[in-house]
DNA sequence: TCTGGGGTCCTAGGACCC
DNA sequence: TCTGGGGTCCTAGGACCC
C-alpha cells in the first residue's frame, strides 16, 4: 500500500505555527513580487479567493474580510519542510519527498485497515504536536489512488484526516463522484479531451479501452489508467535524482532599461544557479540567458533567448557569470523596460567527471577553493554573507516584498521573541 | 499601479552516421 | 519506372506537476 501525506495550506500554516492569533481567520500568501495569491486558508478559500488570482485584483475583498496577506518566505516554509519530513521518516524509513508539502510512503508492510488508519492517525498527530502543521493522509494501493484518497480525507473531516480507498465497491462509490479533471497527472488539456468524449469521473476514465487512452493521451495516460485500476506503475523514488535543468529568475519590482541594472540581476541569479549547482555537486555545459519585457502592458513586447556553449562543463560562478554577460550582451536590445531576466543552466554532469579543455584556466584548483570558501561561508553566516562584486550593492531592481514574516527558524536575527 | 517560479517527461522530426 | 535500412542524438513543443 501506498500513502500520500499532503500539509493542509501549507504556507498559510507555517505562517500560523508563529501567529497563532491568526487561527479562524481567512490568510492568504502571495508569489514572488508579491503578485498573486498562491495559498490560502480553508476561510479564505470559502470567500471565494481563488488560487493564482492576481494579488491586485482582490484587494477589496481583503480588505473588507479583513483578511490577513504575507509575502512568501520560502526560507521558512522550506525549513519547516524539513522538519517534517524527517519527523515522518522516523516513523516510515522508506518514503518519497515529493514537493515541499507532500510526500509518498511506502506502507507495503501493512495491510490489515485497522493498522494503515492508525498508522495514518499517528503521523498527523505527531507533525501537528512535533512541527504545528496540520495535514492529511490517503492510503491506497497506487500513488494515483493515493492521491484521490487524499482529497477525500481532506474534503470532509467526518474520516478524521485519514482515508483508506481499497475495495471494489468503495472504488467505484467514490471513483464516480470524482472528477476526472482532479485527477493527478490529467491536465487542462487532457481534461478538455475527456470531457469532449463525455468522460466526466475517474471511474469512466478507468473503463476507457487502454488502446484509446494511449492512442490520445500517450503513455503517460496509459500509466495514470494503469494506476487508476489498482496496478502500481508508478514506484516510490527515495532518491531524489539530481536536477537535469537549473533556473533561477526573478521579475523585478519595477520594469529596467538599463542593461547594468539587468547586468547586477543576471550576475545575482546565475550565483543561485550556480550554488545549486554545486549542492548537487555538478556541472553544467550549458547555459541559457532569456529575457522579456512584460506582456501584460500594451508596449511593444520584445523577448529573447540565448544558449551559449561552455568551453568546458564548470560550477564556478565567476566563470558562469563571464559567460552570461556575454550572452546578455547579443540579446539586450535598447530602448525596451525589461520585467525579467532569468538564466537555465544545463547540460549537467557529475562534478567527478569535468572534461577538461586544453584551454581551462590554470588557477583551477584556487577557484575551487574559493567557491568552497564563499559555499562555507554563506551556509554559516546566512546567505550573500559573501558574494560577487558584480551582483550589485544596491540591488534596487530586487523583487518586492512588502509584507513578509521574519525568518523565524533560519536566522538569529528573526528569532521569535517570547517576552 | 498590479499578473510567480521551478521543475519533469514524452513525442516527432531533423541531422547525421555507417 | 526505380532512390536502403537501421541507428543515435538533439531540439522544439506540448503535456503535466507543485
Amino acid at each position: 500500500m501506498i500513502g500520500l501525506v499532503d500539509m493542509n495550506n501549507f504556507y498559510v500554516s507555517c505562517e500560523r505555527v508563529f501567529r497563532p492569533d491568526l487561527e479562524g481567520r481567512p490568510v492568504v500568501v502571495l508569489s514572488n513580487n508579491d503578485g498573486c495569491i498562491i495559498a490560502r486558508s480553508n476561510e479564505a478559500k470559502s470567500l471565494g479567493i481563488k488560487m493564482g488570482t492576481p494579488y491586485h485584483s482582490v484587494r477589496e475583498i481583503i480588505k473588507q474580510e479583513n483578511i490577513a496577506v504575507f509575502s512568501s518566505n520560502y526560507a521558512l516554509y522550506g525549513d519547516m519542510s524539513q522538519r517534517v519530513m524527517e519527523t515522518i521518516r522516523s516513523m516510515v524509513p522508506t518514503l518519497e519527498v515529493y514537493s515541499i508539502d507532500e510526500l509518498f510512503l511506502d506502507l507495503g508492510g501493512f495491510n490489515q485497515k485497522q493498522k494503515l488508519l492508525e498508522l495514518g492517525q499517528k503521523i498527523r498527530k505527531t507533525i501537528k504536536k512535533h512541527i504545528g502543521i496540520p495535514a492529511c493522509v490517503g492510503i491506497a494501493r497506487t500513488k494515483v489512488l493515493a492521491k484521490i484518497a487524499n482529497h477525500q480525507a481532506k474534503k470532509s473531516m467526518m474520516h478524521d484526516g485519514v482515508f483508506l480507498l481499497e475495495g471494489e465497491k468503495l472504488m467505484r462509490e467514490y471513483l464516480s463522484l470524482f472528477d476526472v479533471a482532479d485527477i493527478w497527472g490529467i491536465g487542462r488539456n487532457y481534461a478538455y479531451l475527456l470531457h469532449s468524449h463525455e468522460v466526466t469521473s475517474a471511474e469512466q476514465f478507468r473503463l476507457m479501452p487502454e488502446n484509446w487512452v494511449k492512442k490520445h493521451m500517450t503513455v503517460v495516460g496509459q500509466r495514470i489508467w494503469w494506476e487508476l485500476n489498482g496496478h502500481a506503475c508508478l514506484e516510490i523514488e527515495e532518491i531524489t535524482p539530481h536536477k537535469k535543468n537549473i533556473c533561477t529568475s526573478r521579475s523585478f519590482s519595477k520594469p529596467q532599461t538599463q542593461q547594468g541594472k539587468l547586468k547586477e540581476a543576471l550576475a545575482t541569479y546565475t550565483s543561485r544557479a550556480a550554488e545549486k549547482l554545486r549542492r548537487q555537486k555538478s556541472c553544467a555545459h550549458l547555459l541559457t540567458i532569456f529575457i522579456h519585457t512584460n506582456k501584460f502592458k500594451k508596449e511593444k513586447y520584445y523577448s529573447n533567448t540565448i544558449t551559449i556553449t561552455l568551453p568546458e562543463p564548470t560550477d564556478d560562478t565567476t566563470q558562469l557569470i563571464k559567460q552570461a554577460f556575454t550572452g546578455l550582451q547579443q540579446i539586450f536590445q535598447k530602448g525596451y523596460a525589461y520585467q525579467k531576466v532569468g538564466v537555465i543552466l544545463s547540460g549537467i554532469s557529475p562534478a567527478i567527471q569535468k572534461q577538461l579543455s586544453i584551454f581551462s584556466p590554470s588557477d583551477r584548483d584556487k577557484r575551487e577553493m574559493l567557491m568552497l570558501a564563499m559555499d562555507t561561508i554563506n551556509a554559516k553566516f546566512g546567505s550573500d554573507t559573501v558574494k560577487v562584486a558584480a551582483t550589485g550593492i544596491e540591488q534596487d531592481w530586487k523583487m518586492q516584498q512588502e509584507i513578509v514574516s521574519p525568518r523565524y527558524t533560519t536566522h538569529w536575527k528573526d528569532l521569535l521573541k517570547v517576552k
